[in-house]
DNA sequence: AGTACCACCTGACGGC
DNA sequence: TGCCGTCAGGTGGTAC
């Protein structure tokens, strides 16, 4: 599930709640999350310390240790964090658990283990060496868009969920974004013209301030977002035809092929 | 460079 | 009820 919008979300959820508190004790139940840092230097780079503020790129979230570098979490296809009274009911998946001197604790929960948990120096750094491109709110302009379509070729769809071309973007929200632009997910990037970019760039800030705005919920969003009808034999809520189920490198897409025509 | 396909994991769901 | 195949919203590697 965790795109941008989801990330972001997940961001202010651990502002609210784990933000300034002494952490006593780190809990590594899976290793396997781990990537590029060992289980002690997890725990000493945690322990004692604060979370002391977050950033997010794309769909990595970091959190800043008081005078110890970040700590970085992703959270692949079923990642999430929650907060609350450690001797509450524990979640059943929990791969790392941060307890802090409350009694509360913050747990990084995956059943997957698709995602990653690691410490970097600070998210540019990160950021660089994996070469992330702009995140797809905070730094993709118009200009930047326009860029891409001058430079590159490809199908629109694996574009947009290209990491490296735009950090943030996954199957779900490409395709959102796809069907409030009325782009059909097949078009050669190169073959949009001004206004169609245009039409583009809108529909990605729109999509994605809205996601969030709706805390990621679906069931919050608009009746005219796909989103709400990502099945089969469900039907487009502008046009009321049929929406179709088909397979873009590997990936599930949804599109409603009357008002997204290549 | 782009694309298709597989692998990594586990859980949910539908069909039998 | 239970077993089995299929699929899932991410990413990275492979071969073409």
């Amino acid at each position: 599930m965790p795109e941008l919008p989801d990330v972001e979300v997940f961001r202010e959820y651990l502002n609210a709640t784990a933000l300034h508190k002494k952490i006593e004790k780190v809990h590594l139940t899976k290793e396997r999350i781990l990537k590029g840092v060992s289980r002690t230097t997890l725990s000493r780079r945690l322990k004692h310390r604060e979370m002391a503020e977050t950033s997010r790129h794309g769909k990595h979230l970091f959190v800043k240790l008081t005078d110890n570098g970040w700590l970085r979490l992703h959270f692949g296809m079923t990642g999430f964090l929650r907060y609350y009274k450690r001797d509450d009911k524990a979640l059943s998946h929990v791969r790392v658990q941060i307890d802090f001197a409350n009694g509360y604790c913050l747990a990084y929960d995956n059943p997957r283990l698709l995602g990653q948990v690691g410490i970097t120096a600070n998210p540019a750094e990160f950021i660089d060496n994996a070469a992330l491109g702009p995140d797809a709110l905070k730094d993709f302009d118009l200009e930047r868009l326009k860029e891409l379509a001058s430079g590159g070729r490809g199908m629109l769809k694996s574009t947009l969920m290209s990491q490296k071309k735009i950090a943030g973007i996954g199957n779900v929200y490409s395709d959102e974004i796809l069907f409030q632009a009325k782009i059909n997910p097949r078009t050669e990037i190169a073959d949009l013209g001004q206004s169609r970019l245009d039409t583009l760039h809108n529909a990605m800030q729109y999509v994605l301030k809205k996601a969030i705005e709706c805390r990621a919920d679906p069931q919050r969003m608009p009746a005219a977002f796909l989103i709400r009808h990502r099945k089969e034999d469900s039907h487009c809520p502008r046009c009321g035809g049929d929406i179709k189920k088909i397979k873009i490198s590997g990936r599930t897409s949804y599109i409603c092929p009357d008002c997204q025509k290549l």
